[in-house]
DNA sequence: ACTTATTTTAAACAATTGTTTAAATCGACG
DNA sequence: CGTCGATTTAAACAATTGTTTAAAATAAGT
């Protein structure tokens, strides 16, 4: 019988923990390996080294972001509708994990090859059928023509970079936690109104 | 009489650029010593120590990064067309820079203090002016009443970001340099027009 | 209970790390 | 030339790194 939880899984864990918050190099195995209570041999026994470990990590990382983009398109709603869910959930699945963003693009920047399409994630967008749904809003003048990729580009920006710089905004501003969330939680709503008033632009609004 | 370049200068330029492209914990100071062409004692007589001249380095990134935006502000201009001069130098400036963003960002979190004032940004940008200004178009109704600090999110998401997503987007959507690069010329007019949009609602567009 | 395979550990490995020490080289000035 | 200070080096330091080896503990099957 399998414990409560496998010493694998424990293992995963605990090193997607470390790995967030210190990057690769800037941990070592037997900190992993000491935060989940075991020998560092073990760490070697499961996965066959720490860079192994790592791209693991990452790419359920990179899954995990995917995936959350994945259900909002797969909701039964007109676009308009999606794309306040987009954001509403992109900052969601941020709030809960806001060291994500950083942790991946440092994390691409450190492999050399960086296979990133083995888990084709284009694919996964794809059978949402979100591109199609857009081309065929664009060609019925709802949607702005613009290059999918700069949408991606668009929504990505205004949601993930807002938590990305937190220290950053905190320390420019010199302002706390407390007020950078209330910025937050405002620039979620910016964010919603200016982009479906710059990519749905025919729906009227009113002051 | 000095040589062409003081040793110290020419070491800042190999830390900098070293540091840069594999971070703080990614790099060695026998790297940096090499890529100069010294012995790694000598890092150690001019500056006490890694983390003292990663310091350096950071705060000299931050600080170019801050007077790239402070050069514009201080512009004879309309606030719409400091607004474009703004984004056009900043795409300028990170072209020229690509891996400074993700740098600074990783930079700041391997801090744990984050003495980020010692350089008073905030006054560098409170000197320009560009507060008040944006506060009178505010009251005068030209320029939509939005947060300073929101307002600085949103030029910063939209620049910054498509510079430091390079390698996420060409892996999820497989495209090469060349195919990104112009998805990047597409957005920067992109982000010009919603965000004079959005910022100066007021300002009449046509088709 | 005995055997066998899996899981876990302690210990060691060689390599690399940031930093220091003491000596050597260089430059300028008397 | 000789001396003194600044610059640079070679060598060594102790600590830490990722990884491996061989033995121990545990689990499972018969």
């Amino acid at each position: 019988m399998k414990k409560d939880v496998s010493t694998e899984q424990k293992i995963k864990d605990a090193a997607r923990k470390v790995f967030m918050t210190k990057g690769f190099s800037g941990c070592t195995t037997r900190e992993i390996a000491k935060s989940v209570g075991i020998n560092v041999a073990l760490l070697n026994y499961y996965f066959r080294s720490k860079g192994k470990l790592f791209e693991l990590i990452l790419e359920a990382a990179l899954s995990d972001f995917i995936e959350s983009m994945v259900y909002v398109f797969k909701q039964d709603l007109a676009l308009e509708d999606k794309t306040r869910l987009l954001i509403d959930k992109e900052f969601e699945f941020l709030r809960k994990h806001p060291e994500l963003p950083l942790f991946i693009h440092a994390g691409l920047n450190q492999e050399s090859d960086a296979e990133l399409d083995q888990s084709n994630f284009l694919g996964r967008l794809h059978q949402t059928g979100i591109f199609e749904e857009c081309e065929k809003a664009q060609e019925a003048g709802s949607m702005r023509k613009v290059n999918m990729i700069n949408v991606t580009l668009l929504f990505m920006s205004n949601c993930h970079f807002p938590i990305m710089s937190k220290k950053l905004i905190c320390g420019i501003y010199q302002i706390d936690a407390k007020e950078h969330e209330a910025r937050l939680i405002e620039h979620q709503e910016i964010v919603k109104e200016m982009l479906i008033n710059y990519l749905f632009p025919n729906t009227n609004k009113h002051v």
